[in-house]
DNA sequence: CACTATTATTTTGCATGCAAAATAAATTCA
DNA sequence: TGAATTTATTTTGCATGCAAAATAATAGTG
């Protein structure tokens, strides 16, 4: 038996690994200067698209483990960046709602993006592409891409 | 401004993030059978190719973090699943060795690959070797595949 | 050969990811 | 309406990922 189907290089598991911890430490630097660890920047592009959510649905929007997502947000919010409100209607939820500063912060992060590609030169735009609709595949979002 | 780069659904980290967390849950469950948690089975992975390897090799060729991978091995070791043994050429280094219980436990492992993979039923061969290509990119391994 | 630099590994402290249990509040249903 | 169920969030315990400091041992240098 040659056990071709257990080597770690053909293991799509592992590229994932490695790939999805690659890019995060390439974002360290650039968030360092924002204060901000890679999850909270997740939570913060979630609200600057959308403020005024729950943690449901900020749980569902960034995929972030919710047991998580309460110690985030509590760190979130010790840093001002945003307030936990009770919702009044349904005492179960809380909302989310960026802090002034929280919201300015925008701002200083539009040029994270460009930061962290520079350090990948090899991937190309058409790679971009197709990378994200094959992970695509992976998360579940079968947009039944060809 | 529009922000589109600050859009979460246009970040590729963001995929990486889920596609990577997604698969590694597609794991947990295969593997719960071994008692083996996922980092801990890609340990296996790279001894049952490469068994007497150092530790610093270990963590080259799994890409796992040095300070984790003292306590991975440590669980492993008390798990008898291998030994760390002092090298006496060089006494800094331990070099890492199966055990029979580690060895023997390659052929449960086997149809671990397709059991994840059926979780995965939108994923065509066509796609795993195009995905794997991609995220070479982006880990590093640039073998300037077109 | 003593001193410094380098290498291999471990330890520590902090931030998740995850499963499972615990809370709290709203909803359903007999 | 009151008990059982469901939903939203938090808490807890364990296993990393990571950065930085600490150890231990080897290598390099004057």
């Amino acid at each position: 038996m040659s056990f071709e189907n257990l080597q770690l290089k053909n293991q799509l598991c592992h590229r994932l690994y490695m790939a999805s911890n690659n890019i995060a430490r390439a974002y360290r630097e650039p968030l360092r200067a924002l204060n901000l660890t890679y999850p909270q920047y997740v939570v913060m592009m979630a609200l600057w698209e959308k403020d005024n959510i729950t943690i449901a649905e900020l749980i569902e929007r960034t995929a972030i483990d919710g047991g998580a997502m309460t110690q985030i947000l509590k760190k979130m919010a010790d840093k001002n960046l945003l307030s936990i409100i009770k919702d009044e209607q349904d005492k179960r939820k809380r909302v989310i709602k960026l802090s002034e500063a929280g919201q300015t912060m925008k701002l200083e992060a539009t040029d994270i993006p460009s930061k962290v590609l520079c350090q990948f030169p090899q991937l190309a735009p058409k790679h971009m592409t197709e990378l994200m609709g094959l992970l695509d595949l992976v998360v579940g979002n079968t947009n039944e891409q060809e």
